[in-house]
DNA sequence: GATGAGCGG
């Protein structure tokens, strides 16, 4: 049971809340159900590890489920993180959507809608709301119920973090802009279970940092300065615009030039003009990038997210080269044997053989090719091929996330679910009782994921 | 102090 929450008038610290009489509930949950395929339901937030069979048994709980489908990355299985399930009635999607939304499985509560296949609305942000300052105890069911009486509620979510616990802001997607506008005008200052929340209309960051409030800033980074420009050229070029407090040309060791600097201006709106008016121009055949300076924190953060993309397109562009290989004979003992019977597949760029800590073989192996379809050749080739006195067993290596949730989601069909209590006592017992099998065995933590030498 | 993710067969 979520905890109830209270609304109070900031200034007085009492009073009456913004009651749900005087506001008109636009849109209830049948008038959505009527809008949207009423007896499909998008369920997201779902953990990777969570499969068809898992949610079919949650949803049955509560409703007559006709179909399941976790949606699931087409080459890699992996799952998107969001199902369909289909009921054979209107009302018992509608029982399903009110009782299980903000259900925890296996430990991350998941969130469902209505089906709605077109994005369009989504897209718009129309009568999407943000929400902060608020109280740690509000959860997305405590946050559902508070703005629910303004109008009904498509969508709705605390941030947390990975922990769960709250990071005191939140969204919710109503389905009729005049209720996002009664909801603000009613409850934006408010005091919600003692602390002062901020209600808005949600605006995307990379809108919101073009729009006037935007943070000033005096510091005016510059790059792509010839070699041979000084302080004093940086002086001359960007004084124009205003008292500058200093400049700085970025040097290495030996005094050359990084060909990049700083110039902070007294003014920050000096500092938006030479902005303005600087960047792109050429100078010394250069053509200048200047931009407001980066903190440093941010300027981090920037950099890891790039080299965190550059990852993943890396590990895409060789999706599908990498071969996982078991039961190798013992008389491949090396990386240049286990080449060897690869080599007419197509060009092999990595080959290994996996040993223990006293160099003695495990018997499996990767070996990676230049392109995918000589890979595919090779898989097809030399899966269960007689090498020496074994069957060769070959296939797709996977990459440590897809490892990773294909042993999750072992795991988790094996431990209990974690239902509301009002759903509670008719579930199966988990785990089945299959005989011999110890339960304990899948208790406390799962086997660590096996990791890949060669994809790191 | 804080500004999401998101629709198949």
């Amino acid at each position: 049971m979520a905890a109830q929450v209270q609304a109070v008038p900031a200034a007085e610290g009492g009073g009456a809340p913004p009651q749900a009489n005087g506001v008109v509930a636009a849109g209830s949950a049948a008038a959505a159900a009527a809008t949207f395929q009423a007896t499909s339901l998008y369920v997201g937030d779902l953990d990777v590890s969570v499969q068809d069979a898992q949610l079919f048994d949650v949803f049955s709980q509560v409703g007559s489920v006709v179909s399941v489908r976790v949606c699931r990355d087409v080459n890699t299985r992996l799952s998107l993180g969001y199902a369909y399930v289909n009921f054979s009635s209107p009302a018992d999607a509608a029982r399903a959507l009110e009782m299980l939304n903000f259900t925890p499985i296996n430990g991350k509560p998941i969130r469902i809608m209505y089906s709605n296949r077109d994005p369009s609305s989504r897209k718009s942000g129309a009568a999407n709301i943000f929400i902060k300052n608020l109280d740690k105890s509000i959860d997305n069911k405590a946050l559902y119920d508070t703005f629910s009486v303004f109008g009904n509620i498509l969508s709705c979510k605390v941030a947390t973090e990975m922990s769960g616990e709250s990071k005191g802001y939140g969204f919710v997607q109503f389905e009729l802009e005049e209720a996002a506008q009664n909801a603000i005008s009613k409850l934006n200052g408010m005091l919600l279970n003692d602390k002062k929340v901020y209600v808005g209309p949600f605006v995307r960051k990379q809108e919101r940092e073009n729009v006037s409030g935007n943070p000033k800033f005096n510091n005016v980074y510059v790059k792509n300065l010839s070699e041979s420009t000084t302080e004093d050229n940086l002086k001359e070029i960007f004084g124009k615009f205003g008292p500058i407090t200093s400049v700085v040309v970025m040097r290495e060791g030996d005094g050359k030039s990084r060909c990049f600097g700083f110039v902070n201006f007294e003014n920050p709106d000096d500092a938006a003009r030479a902005v303005e008016d600087l960047n792109g121009k050429k100078f010394d055949d250069k053509e200048w990038y200047v931009c407001r300076a980066q903190k440093k924190s941010e300027r981090e953060m920037e950099l890891k997210e790039k080299f965190e993309k550059n990852i993943k397109e890396a590990a895409d562009k060789n999706q599908g080269t990498n071969l996982y290989l078991k039961n190798l004979d013992d008389s491949i003992d090396d990386d240049e044997k286990l080449k060897e019977i690869f080599a007419d597949f197509g060009t092999i760029t990595s080959c290994k053989v996996m040993r223990d800590l006293n160099g003695v073989s495990k018997g499996s192996g990767f070996v990676a090719f230049k392109s995918a379809e000589d890979a595919s050749r090779a898989l097809v080739a030399m899966n269960g091929k007689m090498i020496g006195s074994k069957p060769l067993y070959v296939a797709l290596a996977q990459r440590k996330e897809e490892r990773r949730a294909r042993l999750q989601a072992q795991f988790s069909q094996m431990r209990p679910m974690v239902m509301p209590p009002s759903v509670a006592p008719r579930m199966p017992m988990y785990p089945p009782g299959v005989p011999g099998v110890g339960q304990q065995l899948f208790y406390g933590q799962p086997p660590p994921a096996f990791v890949n030498p060669q994809l790191g």
